[in-house]
DNA sequence: CCTTTATTTAGATAATTGTCTAACTATCTA
DNA sequence: TAGATAGTTAGACAATTATCTAAATAAAGG
């Protein structure tokens, strides 16, 4: 896990909406694209950023790619998060 | 909290080393520029991305400007990732 | 096969970012 | 008040990023 790819992943809204979108269900790229005002190709480029970053899987199903969530990145940078405000807590 | 600010802030492998810096004790300006190999005006503009994504706080004292951890938004995203994972479980 | 639908890849462009050097501001002390 | 020390601000530049349009790939159905 590179903590710079997920958060570089994380620090963009659409992402960040892309992943509550993912939080209620897996979806086909296209169906997140409708979500939002902006065109496939933008889409797909920031589902390659969240891939990429593990926080997101995909699997091909026929013509549909269909994305889900990969709740094991979230853990683990939950961890460092919480060594950093765990450790302040001891000064 | 714009957690735009924050992620973006914490993307960067420098600024993250200066948390985990200010995890162990606050320190001045001077002492954070002096772990890096960089020149003061990045580390400078380093700390100023943290203080803007209020991931640190500053206070001067005499010629010196101590900077120190502010764990409140670390909470707060932990909140966010806590949201993340947690409705993925209920799937 | 040919067409349609779903999605990605390529290439362009404007905006943002990380780093540097040079110059500035603030504080202390002799 | 002049000089030294601590730190920031300004301006430049190369690298990265987010978006777009156009083209390419993949699968399904006639």
């Amino acid at each position: 896990m590179s903590a710079t790819l997920v958060f570089k992943a994380l620090a963009d809204p659409t992402r960040r909406a892309i992943i509550d979108l993912l939080k209620e269900q897996d979806m086909t790229a296209g169906d997140i694209a409708e979500q939002f005002n902006m065109k496939k190709p933008s889409i797909s480029h920031h589902l390659s950023t969240l891939q990429t970053a593990e926080l997101v899987l995909s699997e091909r199903n026929g013509q549909h790619i269909i994305y889900s969530l990969n709740t094991t990145v979230f853990q683990d940078i939950m961890m460092w998060m919480m060594n950093v405000s765990g450790k302040e807590n001891e000064k």
